[in-house]
DNA sequence: CTCTCGATGCGCT
DNA sequence: GCGCATCGAGAGA
C-alpha cells in the first residue's frame, strides 16, 4: 500500500486527525508488521490551546511539536505509559494528533504476546495501550513517518463522514473554547475504541 | 457492566 | 513538590 506523504501531515490540524481515521499505523518490530486501522484521534492545536504541550512555548520536552509536519513526538506519561503523536501543520507551529486506538490488523500474534491476557479488542484500545502493543517508546521520538520504515502510515479505505463522531477530548476540561471544543474524532461503530 | 484508586517518571512551577 | 492527553485491579450491582 501507498504511504502517506508529507503534503498529508502539511494541513489544518482538525483535517489532518480526520483523514487519519481509516488509514493504517504500522511498527516494523522483530521484522514482523504490526499495526492496524486507526480508528480513534484528538487534535491539539497551537499555543491557544491549554491542553497541547506546546501551550507555554518551545521546551527541551515540546521541541518535535514545532518541526516538519509527519514527525512522531513520543511522550512518556504518569511514570508508565506513552503516547504517539504524528506533527501537522507547517513547521514552527507546534500541532499534533494523538493516535488514540487501533484495530489490530497485521502482527496479531507478536501483539498478543505484548498484552497477555487480553482480548483482541483490547490490545490496542487506549494511548498507552496501542504503544505498548507495539513497542513505541521514547526512542522512536522525532522520528520521520514520511521516510522511516521502523514505524509510519500507510494509506487505507476513506471513512464516510456518517461513520465519524466527534465529542471534546479525553481528559481535558475547561471553559475556554479550545479545551470545550470537539477535538477527538472515532469512528462511532468500531468495537476497538478506548472508551464508548 | 460501573466506579474508585494506586502505580510511577518526569517536566515544569 | 505537583500534576499529568493512562491503565488495570478490585469491589459492588
Amino acid at each position: 500500500m501507498k504511504r502517506l506523504e508529507r503534503a498529508f501531515y502539511a494541513r489544518e490540524t482538525l483535517t489532518v486527525a480526520r483523514q487519519l481515521l481509516g488509514q493504517r499505523l504500522l511498527r516494523l518490530l522483530d521484522g514482523q508488521r504490526l499495526g492496524g486501522r486507526i480508528v480513534e484521534v484528538e487534535a491539539y492545536i497551537g499555543q491557544e490551546d491549554r491542553a497541547c504541550h506546546a501551550a507555554r512555548g518551545h521546551t527541551p520536552r515540546t521541541a518535535v511539536m514545532f518541526g516538519p509536519p509527519g514527525t512522531a513526538y513520543v511522550y512518556f506519561i504518569y511514570g508508565l505509559y506513552h503516547c504517539l503523536n504524528v506533527v501537522t501543520e507547517a513547521e514552527g507551529f507546534p500541532a499534533a494528533v494523538l493516535i488514540r486506538a487501533l484495530e489490530p490488523l497485521e502482527g496479531l500474534p507478536l501483539m498478543r504476546r505484548r498484552r497477555p491476557g487480553r482480548a483482541d479488542h483490547e490490545l490496542a484500545n487506549g494511548p498507552g495501550k496501542l504503544c505498548r502493543a507495539l513497542g513505541i517508546g521514547r526512542e522512536l521520538n522525532g522520528l520521520d513517518l514520511v521516510s522511516s520504515d521502523v514505524l509510519f502510515i500507510e494509506e487505507d479505505a476513506p471513512i464516510a463522514d456518517e461513520a465519524v463522531q466527534t465529542t471534546p477530548r479525553v481528559g481535558v476540561r475547561g471553559d475556554a473554547p479550545a479545551l470545550a471544543a470537539p477535538w477527538r474524532f472515532l469512528i462511532a461503530d468500531s468495537p476497538f475504541l478506548s472508551r464508548r
